[in-house]
DNA sequence: CTTACTGCAAACTCTTTGCAGTGCG
DNA sequence: CGCACTGCAAAGAGTTTGCAGTAAG
C-alpha cells in the first residue's frame, strides 16, 4: 500500500527531472504511515525522530510536492495552519468545536446527490469537502 | 430584514454593556446589505466610501462581534484570507478552481442525510460547510 | 465622568522565497 | 561535474494585540 505510493512518487520525480533524496523518502513514507490529518509541524517532529536536522521548509516543500502529484490533499479547517491528508483515503469530516476531535464519515447517498447538483449546474467537480461542526458525543455529556 | 438584524445586534450590545457607535452601525449595516461573501478588506473599502477614516481593525473587530452574536459566519475557502457571510443566508458553495467564481447551491435531501449521519454518530451538529471544487460551465469551454 | 471603542502601529503566526552550500545521478 | 535539493534566515500575508486618545451612556 505505502510501497505503491512511494513508487508513484518516484515515477513523478523521474518524469520531471527531480531527484530522490533521503529526506523526501523519509518524509513521504512517514506521511503515508500517518492515517490521520497531519500538520506540517507535527510531521516535522515525527521525521526529526529519525533525522533531527531536517528543516521545516523541506517538509513543507515535500508536502506541496505530494499534493502536486495527487498523493496528498491540503485542508484548512477553521483557522490557523493547513492540514495535509493522504489522498485515496477520502472521507468527510465531523469536527467537534469543543475538543477539536475529528471524526470521519462517508455516505454514498450524499456523494450521489452531490454529483446530481453538479450536473444541474453544469459544473465539473474535481474535489469537494464536507465538514460538519458541532459537539461530539463525549463533549455533549459535559 | 436588515432592520431586525441591526436590532438584534443592538440588543446584544446592551446585554453585554457594549456601546453603539456610528462605526459599528455603518459596518454592520453595510455588511447586511452585502449578499455575497465579503473579505475584511472589501468591506473596509466599502465603508470607507462613507467614512474614510475607519480602520481595518474596526471592521475586523466588528465582524468578530457579528460572528459572536451569530449574525455572521467566518469561512476559509482554500487559503488566504477569511470571508464572512451573512448568517441566515445558508447555502453551500461550488468554487471554480479556474476563475474563482462562487456559486451557491442548496439541496434539502443532502441536508437531511447529513442530519442522519450526525444522528448515527451521536454528534450534535451546530453548523456545516459543504464545498465543491471544480470547473464552472464557462471555464469548461476554454 | 467612567468605561468602552477607535485607529494607529507593532507583534504574531504561518507560509513562502532567496541563497549559499550539499549531494544525487 | 551539473543541476536539483536542503536548510537557514529573511520576507510576506493576514490576523491579532497594546495603547493613547476619543466618544458613548
Amino acid at each position: 500500500m505505502n510501497e505503491s505510493r512511494i513508487q508513484q512518487l518516484r515515477e513523478y520525480l523521474n518524469q520531471n527531472g527531480m531527484k530522490q533524496t533521503k529526506q523526501r523518502d523519509l518524509i513521504a513514507s512517514t506521511f503515508f504511515k500517518t492515517k490521520k490529518h497531519v500538520r506540517i509541524e507535527e510531521l516535522l517532529q515525527e521525521v526529526r525522530k529519525s533525522e533531527p536536522n531536517i528543516g521545516y521548509v523541506t517538509v513543507y516543500r515535500t508536502l506541496l510536492l505530494l499534493k502536486e502529484c495527487g498523493l496528498a490533499h491540503q485542508r484548512h479547517f477553521g483557522e490557523g495552519q493547513s492540514l495535509f491528508e493522504n489522498a485515496g483515503e477520502h472521507h468527510d469530516h465531523m469536527i467537534c468545536i469543543k475538543c477539536g476531535a475529528i471524526t470521519e464519515f462517508e455516505d454514498d447517498r450524499i456523494e450521489d446527490l452531490q454529483e446530481k447538483v453538479c450536473e444541474s449546474f453544469n459544473f465539473k467537480m474535481v474535489s469537494h469537502r464536507h465538514e460538519i461542526y458541532g459537539a461530539c458525543s463525549r463533549c455533549q455529556k459535559e
